[in-house]
DNA sequence: GACTCTACGTA
DNA sequence: CGTACGTAGAGTCA
């Protein structure tokens, strides 16, 4: 078998693939085509260019890894990812064909059978015929749902990838369904279609890593953390030499042990009720050991998690990897493992454009207050959120300074109610009236512990909590009215956050998609809302205008659902040329 | 070895 | 009694 030719497929139109070791299947409604091993990254490249279908995989980490690793470069431009779209719908972080597939057909999956389940309770297999992914209970068959349909021989499994092909349309189209019926501030479908970008972006991401300059690198961290130790005994000299300026002031003290460093400090007289850094700082005049100990704190940050070993592990070749997951967590950001969303400021020196390119940085203004604005269609808020500088606009309206002003937003973001943000917070109140009664919703939900839906349609669930009975005491009444609270302002927070993540992503998939389309470079870190662009030198600066005009696409996309009720606000982006993430300008 | 606690980097 | 995440070291329990 071969490709299919240009003529054989409807363009634009949904198209299955599964991949497999032995080759790939793609398959529409009533057809499929298998592609043998060598083929595919050749084969997928020539239909996406020629045809543009919405590619429909089970989740593109099963699917496109591997092919990614033969054509690094390939870049598919339209996607529906089952795994990431029901998480979107059904909110959670379990994605597999199990879970999907029970979502699809409104199965419970807690009834789903499990290979263990099998092995006990049928031991005949007495549940369908094998070649049958789907149970008679509606269920799919624990060896498909956990990839052993892919095992054996290319002609058995080519067979099966050809069902499973099938079975990913009929989800999507089950899918498709539900969001277009879904009760959201948004736009479900295209957000499902921006969910399954990122997902894509998360597995390309892993692939092409962050540029990182190693010397530069090693540079930062020898000015921190100290030199690098040649052998395990030099290990402990290193680390002496990080400890002694400390233990000079509190001598004896055991720097890794919080109750140590805290009686030590209670000895020089600072009775402070844990050690964290900020609370440190508010005593820093106190007693010259604090500031030691502050600094110290910095070092062995940078020596334990960021330093030598990190860029042992993970920085190969001049680019720094880790994995990726598109929407994770509560609300549905995007997060990234080895240490990509949290290296230290100081590191962003090492991070630096390749020869013959440029690193484009844009990161969302004010994103979170503008998008609450959005969602929210609170008019005054709205007409802060055209401005340029949302907060001076606030403070304005307020009639307090700007940072007080920002303070206050943020507190109603967050749930703060107390500090000088509570008492802003009742002007807040007063200004933007539809705003605050959103948050609150939000918060009145999730404090029954209802779930509660982002503007694209991310269900956010609500965990469980032990209720108390009616005799307990009045510790355990006000431990659990106090977790009640925790989950209001989580819920409130989670429809700002997850909402904003969504425009984040939704912006990302577009200029992800121009990328691709150019082929200017790379989107290198997604990092909540800033995002950074590895491209050529030459196109650099069209690249940094297509960021914006993307960014403008995105807003009066969200603006389109103004009868809903959303207001039209503006979101702004900062984006520069650099060649080293550092760099100002 | 799995788990919790403390701490801290980013948004 | 201000949100989310990932990572590491020390301690606890088995």
């Amino acid at each position: 078998m071969s490709g299919p030719g240009v003529g054989d497929l409807p363009a634009s139109s949904h198209l299955a693939l599964v991949t497999t070791r032995h080759g790939a299947v793609l398959a529409t409604r009533d057809r499929s085509w298998g592609i043998p091993a060598g083929d595919v990254a050749g084969v997928l490249r020539r239909v996406d260019a020629e045809l543009a279908p919405r590619w429909v995989w089970w989740s593109a980490e099963a699917t496109v890894s591997g092919v990614l690793s033969d054509d690094p470069a390939l870049r598919l431009r339209r996607c529906w990812d089952l795994a990431a779209v029901h998480r979107l719908l059904h909110g959670g972080s379990l994605d597999d064909p199990a879970h999907v597939w029970a979502g699809v057909t409104g199965l419970d999956a807690g009834t789903r059978p499990t290979s263990g389940q099998l092995d006990l309770l049928r031991p005949d297999g007495d549940d369908g015929d094998p070649l049958e992914p789907v149970r008679p209970d509606g269920h799919l068959r624990p060896d498909w749902a956990d990839g052993g349909w892919a095992l054996g021989g290319a002609e058995d499994v080519g067979r099966r990838a050809t069902r499973w092909a099938a079975l990913a349309l009929q989800a999507s189209d089950e899918q498709g369904r539900t969001l277009r019926d879904l009760d959201a501030g948004g736009d479900p479908v295209h957000t499902a279609w921006s969910e399954s970008a990122a997902a894509l972006v998360a597995v390309e991401l892993a692939v092409t890593g962050l540029p990182v300059d190693r010397d530069a690198a090693e540079a930062v961290v020898a000015g921190v953390a100290g030199r690098r130790a040649e052998n395990p005994a030099d290990e402990a000299v290193v680390r002496d030499t990080r400890d002694a300026p400390v233990l000079a002031h509190l001598p004896g003290t055991d720097l890794r042990n919080p109750a140590s460093v805290r009686s030590a400090l209670a000895a020089v007289g600072l009775d402070l009720p844990d050690t964290r850094s900020w609370r440190l700082e508010q005593v820093a005049g106190a007693h010259p050991a604090v500031e030691a100990l502050l600094a110290w704190r910095k070092s062995e940050r940078v020596a334990t998690t960021y330093g030598y070993r990190w860029l042992d592990t993970h920085l190969r070749g001049g680019r720094l990897r880790g994995a990726w997951s598109g929407s994770d967590g509560g609300a549905g950001r995007m997060t990234a493992l080895a240490g990509l969303h949290s290296m230290p400021r100081e590191l962003r020196v090492a991070v630096r454009a390749e020869p013959g390119h440029l690193l484009v940085r844009a990161d969302l203004g004010q994103v979170e207050p503008r998008v609450l604005a959005a969602v929210s269609g609170d008019p005054a808020l709205a007409a802060a959120a055209r401005q340029d500088d949302l907060y001076a606009r606030v403070a304005t309206q307020l009639g307090v300074e700007r940072g007080v002003a920002k303070v206050a937003v943020l507190a109603a973001m967050y749930g703060q109610t107390s500090g000088a943000a509570g008492a802003a917070l009742r002007d807040m109140e007063r200004t933007y009236p539809v705003a605050l009664a959103y948050l609150r919703a939000a918060q009145d939900a999730g404090h029954r512990g209802d779930g509660v839906r982002t503007f694209g349609g991310r269900l956010v669930p609500m965990w469980d909590v032990d209720e108390v009975p009616p005799e307990a005491g009045a510790g355990a009444l006000s431990a659990y009215r106090a977790v009640l609270a925790s989950r209001g302002r989580f819920a409130r927070n989670a429809v700002v956050q997850g909402s904003a993540a969504e425009l984040f992503k939704a912006w990302t998939a577009g200029v992800r998609a121009r990328l691709a389309a150019s082929g200017a470079g790379d989107v290198v870190l997604c990092l909540h809302d800033e995002l950074l662009l590895h491209v050529r030198a030459d196109v650099a600066d069209d690249v940094a205008a297509g960021v914006v005009d993307e960014l403008e696409t995105t807003a009066a996309r969200w603006a389109r659902c103004a009868e809903r009720g959303v207001a039209p606000v503006r979101f702004v982006a900062d984006v520069r040329v650099l060649e080293r993430w550092s760099d100002v300008s």
